[in-house]
RNA sequence: GGGCCUAUAAUCUAGUCUGGAUAGGGUACCCGGCUUCGGACUGGGAUGUCGCAGGUUCGAAUCCUGCUAGGCCCA
């Protein structure tokens, strides 16, 4: 087997191109724009400095003078370029003969793979004092399918997720219940039952801005341990994590280990008092103490300890850090946190760095999500539930499934539906660079046309019913030569990039590039399909072209499991 | 006051790290395609000063400087 990327392009030019490295080569050599059916392009531009020749010139020398190696179908000049074109057979055996594990063909083969390491992945993290709104379902769907890609190529994975179960915020929702639930038990979801009471406050404090005094006193009596405080306190979060099981479980994410807040609030103050016996943190003047950032990492000084002892956030981080460390002795640590905590991470960073932690750390920052009428606020209310958002893809799948089948059995329909819905939700969100804001308008993103889910499940099934329907055996006994069609090569071409896709995934941590991937390679297949014809009197062709569409079923496959998206035979 | 991020068609978005071929998709709009494999599909059309102004370069959406607008964070 043979992988046919840039790195095999580049070594095979090296021997022709004696001024430069194989590495320069490499990161000269392109992907030729979509419709043009080469793999990579090699420019000639920064030759034509060398030799002091036009570049069309260069790249017309070279294709007369390149040998053709086995695995290329043709190299050919064009301008200033040099184009390579690719044969079909070495990428569909190797596709057909790896499966599942085509994605990981570098591992496979022991080849330019990258070293697997312990990581360490943290998300959602919600507070426990109301529902987990849709910023967390993008939190929670870019963790989910980060850990599935990272361990996909063989990273050992750990995902874990700290639960923010104390502080001001808590007691809020405590405090309404306190005075106006009546000792109610939840009739409806748990979470959303404790998140009425967070709302409610809201609402009182409106009225009432005193009773905020109140809120503290509450805290107060946490903080002292007072019984009745802790009884309700405990109550209330386990209404919570009862409701928020539901919906990991929804989501299939699942954790190696759930650190509490409250476990941690007041640890970590060792580190910081280290810190300052040896010098490296400050008092300020009223006794506080101090991360000095501004001279050596140019950001805003950060207060780690309070005059009064009381810690902050950022002290249980410094200390979770440390934890997470002796839990799984990981080679990189990722935080899956909103973009409005990017100051806030590059703060908590520099101070371990400071301390002399230097592991490696990830904050994995993404955009916030709007409605169309503004920012979400869950105080208010106006917020789009995750809860809510997940059932209405659902019942929005159910009218589509019911609308084309009305015959299927009702579990049949649910069963479908649930799939289809979740892939359009988790499929809307994935698609953009996480870094990006966007905004959600829930009729929008719940449309089955153009760049969706749906989309892609139904070329997967297009493609299962084809093979279905056929009386052939799908095996590598095939013509190679029939497979010619501009198409076919098209979607060939597709194909062979997937691996290298993965590799840049989990470099940079860009998941929407699979997404991205998969819509490519999804619009060329059903631009194929209505342009040949698989079932045919021609066995040769029909067999050659059912292998064509197994492998982009087989890849289609990866990186829908890879997101979390269960594919379907039947739509 | 200081810092970070963002700006691509009516609209949403990929591409920006690592400069390279006619800026690639989706939606909406216009005109086509089911008597052969599933129309949740597809072929074609129209829509762009890549926020503005400079600079670097053979070449800039991409790099640099300044500005404008929006968002976020810090005190």
């Amino acid at each position: 087997m043979i992988i046919i990327d840039k790195n095999t392009i580049a070594e095979y030019l090296s021997d022709y191109l004696p001024n430069f490295s194989q590495q320069e080569i490499k990161d000269l050599i392109e992907i030729p724009p979509q419709e043009l059916n080469y793999s990579y392009a090699f420019p000639c531009f920064q030759l034509a400095k060398i030799k002091k020749k036009s570049p069309h010139l260069i790249s017309k020398e070279l294709e007369e003078q390149l040998e053709l190696p086995v695995y290329l179908k043709a190299i050919e000049a064009n301008g200033a370029y040099l184009n390579f074109k690719i044969k079909p057979q070495p990428i569909l055996e190797q596709i057909f003969t790896l499966k599942e594990n085509y994605g990981r063909i570098y591992e496979e083969i022991g080849k330019d793979q990258i070293p697997s390491s312990r990581i360490v992945i943290e998300y959602p993290s919600p507070n426990t004092n109301k529902p987990l709104h849709f910023g967390h379902i993008r939190n929670m769907l870019l963790g989910r399918s980060l850990s599935r890609c990272l361990k996909y190529k063989g990273d050992i994975v750990f995902d874990v997720n700290l639960s923010n179960d104390r502080g001001i915020h808590i007691c809020k929702s405590m405090y309404a219940y306190k005075n106006w639930g009546n000792n109610k038990e939840p009739d409806i979801k748990p979470d959303h039952f404790v998140g009425e009471y967070y709302v409610k406050y809201t609402e009182m404090e409106k009225k009432n801005s005193k009773i905020i005094e109140e809120v503290y006193n509450l805290l107060r009596l946490w903080e002292e341990n007072d019984t009745e405080t802790r009884d309700l306190w405990k109550k209330m979060n386990l209404w919570a994590y009862e409701g928020f099981k539901e919906t990991y479980k929804v989501l299939k994410i699942s954790f190696d280990k759930e650190y509490l807040e409250s476990d941690i609030y007041w640890k970590g103050k060792e580190k910081v008092l280290k810190g300052l016996e040896s010098g490296i943190f400050n008092n300020t003047d009223d006794g506080a103490i101090i991360a000095h950032l501004k001279e050596k990492f140019n950001l805003p000084n950060k207060i780690l300890m309070r005059r009064d002892g009381t810690s902050l956030y950022v002290t249980q981080d410094i200390y979770l850090a440390y934890q997470k460390k002796e839990d799984f002795d990981y080679d990189k640590s990722i935080y899956i946190v909103g973009n409005e905590q990017d100051l806030y991470f590059k703060q908590l960073f520099a101070i371990l760095d400071m301390i002399g932690f230097k592991e490696a750390k990830f904050h994995l920052s993404y955009g916030m999500i709007y409605l169309p009428e503004g920012k979400m606020k869950s105080r208010e209310g106006t917020i789009v539930d995750a809860d809510d958002i997940i059932e209405k893809m659902q019942t929005l799948a159910y009218k589509e499934v019911n609308k084309r089948y009305p015959n299927l059995t009702e579990n049949l329909k649910k069963e479908r539906a649930n799939a289809i819905g979740l892939a359009a939700l988790a499929f809307f969100i994935l698609k953009f660079n996480p870094k990006s804001d966007f905004v959600f308008d829930p009729k929008e993103s719940i449309s089955f046309e153009g760049e969706t889910g749906p989309y892609i499940q139904y070329c997967y099934a297009r493609i299962e019913s084809i093979i279905n329907k056929s009386k052939k055996t799908v095996d590598l006994n095939v013509n190679w030569d029939l497979i010619n069609h501009e198409k076919e090569l098209t979607l060939v071409k597709q194909l062979n990039y997937f691996p290298e896709i993965l590799n840049s995934v989990r470099r940079n941590y860009t998941i929407h590039q699979i997404p991205q991937y998969l819509l490519t390679l999804c619009q060329m297949f059903n631009s194929f399909y209505s342009s040949c014809q698989v079932l045919s009197n021609d066995d040769e062709l029909e067999k050659a072209r059912l292998l064509l569409i197994k492998c982009v079923q087989i890849v289609i496959r990866i990186g829908l499991q890879i997101l979390g998206i269960d594919v379907l035979e039947q739509m």
